[in-house]
DNA sequence: GCGACAG
DNA sequence: ATCTTGTCGC
């Protein structure tokens, strides 16, 4: 699929006040609610139990949508090696794989936090433009709304192409949980995230994504810790966290997102024979 | 100066 | 993210 808003585009030869500028737009440009083109209900992959589930079949059809398909949800997630940056795309509906996509592209800055989008961007970009298919919502690694100017990778891709994203984060870059993380939460909870001073956009206090606990132990003293979810674009904070729970399937990472991983990875040991 | 932060 | 052995638990 093509980039809808060309201004947007990741540039790293900006500078950093630069690209912190473009982040307030990019954040200023976001919705943060829900303007989806399905049923979240409906993305049935397996997921986790909750109470407010539905009880639904889904058609498996494969690759010819239909009106009453499952949406096609996408799971990016990137890899390197040495200075390039593998990104890989996978595409499911009702918890099929139809379709796969990647690209490499140099990361052209190093890591910084807050700036991550400027440093993965290009690569995500070209995964998607490499897409034969739309993808209805896409899960991104990473931070979305939950960013020091709401303008996490999530949502400068989300922006960037005006596609419905969520971010998927393995912890959290700013924010404050309404209740301590430090304890053991069952499968299925949430705990709301909160603006506070660090991000500078938002009135302190506003629900800018939550603590998801897709999958925990039952009968072990150990316990797994949540996933951070926020709103990429075109999504709410409590639609995020419903997906990545519809999307949950027995591990920590939601289905899209574990297979864009490891297609990555796949992805990482052929470009590494391609190196000078 | 100190703290602190996705991937 | 990446570099890696062993270890724990279902």
């Amino acid at each position: 699929m093509q980039v809808a808003r060309p201004e947007f585009v990741p540039d790293a030869s900006l500078s950093r006040e630069e690209m912190e500028a473009l982040q307030r737009e990019i954040a200023d440009a976001a919705v943060f609610a829900d303007d989806l083109p399905f049923d979240p209900d409906r993305i049935c992959g397996d997921g986790v139990a909750t109470d407010t589930d539905q009880t639904s079949l889904a058609d498996v059809d494969g690759d010819i949508t239909s009106a009453d398909d499952p949406p096609l949800v996408a799971g990016v997630d990137q890899a390197f090696v040495d200075d390039h940056a593998v990104s890989a795309v996978v595409l499911l509906r009702g918890g099929e794989v139809v379709e796969r996509a990647y690209a490499v592209e140099p990361a052209a800055i190093p890591y910084i936090p807050g700036l991550l989008s400027f440093r993965e961007g290009t690569a995500i970009l070209a995964a998607f433009d490499a897409l034969e298919r739309e993808p209805d919502i896409a899960l991104v690694d990473g931070s979305g709304r939950i960013h020091f100017r709401e303008a996490g990778i999530a949502t400068h891709v989300g922006v960037t192409l005006d596609l419905p994203t969520v971010g998927v984060a393995k912890s959290l870059l700013c924010g404050t949980p309404r209740e301590s993380l430090d304890r053991k939460l069952p499968a299925g909870a949430r705990v709301a995230i909160e603006s506070d001073a660090d991000v500078e956009t938002a009135e302190p206090g506003t629900h800018i994504g939550d603590a998801v606990q897709t999958r925990q132990f039952e009968n072990s003293e150990r316990y797994v810790n949540p996933l951070i979810v926020s709103p990429g674009h075109r999504v709410s904070a409590d639609t995020a966290a419903d997906v990545a729970l519809a999307c949950a399937d027995g591990y920590k990472l939601p289905e899209p997102t574990r297979l864009a991983d490891s297609y990555a990875d796949e992805v990482k040991a052929e470009v590494r024979e391609e190196l000078d």
